[in-house]
DNA sequence: CTTGACGTTGACGTAAACGTAAAGCATGAT
DNA sequence: ATCATGCTTTACGTTTACGTCAACGTCAAG
């Protein structure tokens, strides 16, 4: 049961949407870490009565969430973030202020590339002293 | 007050200790996490009487730790990876067993570097679209 | 119309990663 | 000698990020 829920019918103009149960299935979640993230406020599903209804929007951001999880941010964190692609960018004072958040996001970043490559190239040295060590073995 | 315990003293032979306000300090951490970190097992530093010695070997396990931290691994698994580098590698099937091990974690890592590479790219695209909004203000 | 299969809201439980007292040693300075 | 500092252990509290029931709604199928 993999797709949207108004696969192949009749979807006149609005997009294609989902229930909470596909889209933790196709993210690898459980609907309750969903549920979470939306208590949390950072996602916000429509509801067609009383069922969330998942669309596009949603699982851009459940993918941008997941993805800042795995780069170690909290859960709030992750919520000004994305929240911040949302802001209205209208007037001036606005976007220099998203303009600076942008920067500090950058620096936080920056840090984690470094990590992520120092860790990576530490593990190459390292297997190359244990490459080493078997070759005398032999 | 930055340095080892015993600076410029009479250290003979021995290396440079700190105590573990010290190295709390020098980490930016508490001291109640570096004690968190020894109740855990990722690090054992030696005892002079009752007190905590820390010598470099300690500090750079922490170094590795919260590394590890930023890049959102748990402590746990942060464990097995220092110990990793600290297992013996003396018989063929230890060093197999421990390439192995390499392998995985350079799959998290590759991951990682994935992840925090396409963060700056979207963070940069969207500053680009943010600074356009502020060209087009002026 | 009842049975499932899914969905919903609480509400409590839990594991990780510390924070925060409380209360006792140890040691150099006064 | 005692006083202040810094270190120690013990133990309970807190926050984050969900897991795990429980109890109920709803809607298509038999």
């Amino acid at each position: 049961m993999i797709g949207p829920m108004t696969s192949g019918a009749a979807t006149r103009t609005s997009e294609a949407t989902w229930t909470i149960a596909q889209v933790a299935e196709d993210f690898g979640v459980t609907h309750r870490t969903v549920r979470h993230y939306e208590d949390l406020g950072l996602i916000s599903p429509e509801r067609r009565g009383t069922q969330r209804v998942y669309r596009r929007r949603d699982r851009t951001r459940l993918g941008l969430i997941l993805r800042g999880k795995r780069l170690g941010f909290p859960l709030e964190e992750i919520r000004t973030i994305i929240d911040l692609f949302d802001a209205p960018r209208g007037r001036r004072t606005q976007l220099e202020y998203v303009l600076g958040q942008i920067d500090e996001r950058r620096a936080d970043l920056d840090q984690r590339l470094k990590d992520v490559q120092d860790a990576i190239a530490e593990l190459g040295e390292f297997e190359r002293r244990c490459r080493e060590d078997l070759d005398k073995l032999a």
